[in-house]
DNA sequence: GTATATGCAAACAATTTGCACGCCT
DNA sequence: AGGCGTGCAAATTGTTTGCATATAC
């Protein structure tokens, strides 16, 4: 399929490379429409699945809603329990690569990818501080 | 709050226990409804969230769905990207976890859990064959 | 007896989609 | 000019909830 590169699809991206919140479809359609008034829901939804099917960038299941990520080299996530947001983590290739490819070879399936995510509390929420919600 | 052991909890709990295939509350409904037919898929949500507030099981997100697990002891899961059924590996505590222990001390944040999941093809999508969707 | 649990249906939230029109190329 | 992309609103999907009734304890 021959693609356009429209306008919106230019802006989302272009948002979405200039953060690292790891933000929801919502938070990306309120941005985008500080420049795109009446751009809709549904066109922020279709370019984001355009531009993941283009490997440009990461969707993030976060149970019930979808994250999304323009950072596509290899990295961690940590979520807060409190606020739900979402922080990188390098990755620490050195260290634990030769471990999941040990386990990966011997699992039993042909693993074409992993994915770690850790868990916790974060920096502002243990300060009991209110974080901006990046969704 | 005091619970009770009603008939529909036990069973919900006593087929999740009795399989491997990390169902869907939508399989797990349907399931109950062979011995309780008019049991309602609200009553299975409920419940599955009984069992897992009291630790007795796990819930697995899917991206857009829930699946759930009452096995609750250490181990990772290999999801397939064809048929997107979950398979168990076994926990090499040995191997991976002093790796993860260490990023997880270096990586700044406190965290209290993670989660490794891997993905790629299962053995039956692999030899082409039509696997039976758990969900 | 009484509070917790249930069935039912309506409500919800996130996402997708059909359609007529608009605008890249 | 032609077809991909858009805005809009309605549809879908997975899950939750309010309410009257039923049941475990």
């Amino acid at each position: 399929m021959q693609r356009r590169n429209t306008q919106q699809r230019r802006l989302i991206y272009d948002i979405l490379s200039r953060t690292d919140s790891h933000p929801t479809a919502d938070w990306i359609y309120e941005r985008v429409k500080r420049y795109i008034p009446n751009i809709s829901l549904g066109t922020v939804y279709r370019n984001l699945k355009v531009l993941k099917d283009e490997g440009l960038i990461l969707e993030i299941s976060d149970g019930k809603q979808s994250r999304y990520d323009a950072r596509i080299d290899d990295h961690y996530h940590f979520r807060c329990d409190v606020c739900g947001n979402v922080y990188d983590i390098e990755y620490d290739i050195i260290e634990i690569n030769p471990k999941v490819d040990q386990l990966r070879r011997s699992c039993g399936f042909k693993v074409s990818r992993f994915n770690i995510e850790f868990y916790g509390i974060c920096r502002s929420c243990a300060r009991g501080e209110e974080s901006e919600k990046n969704n």
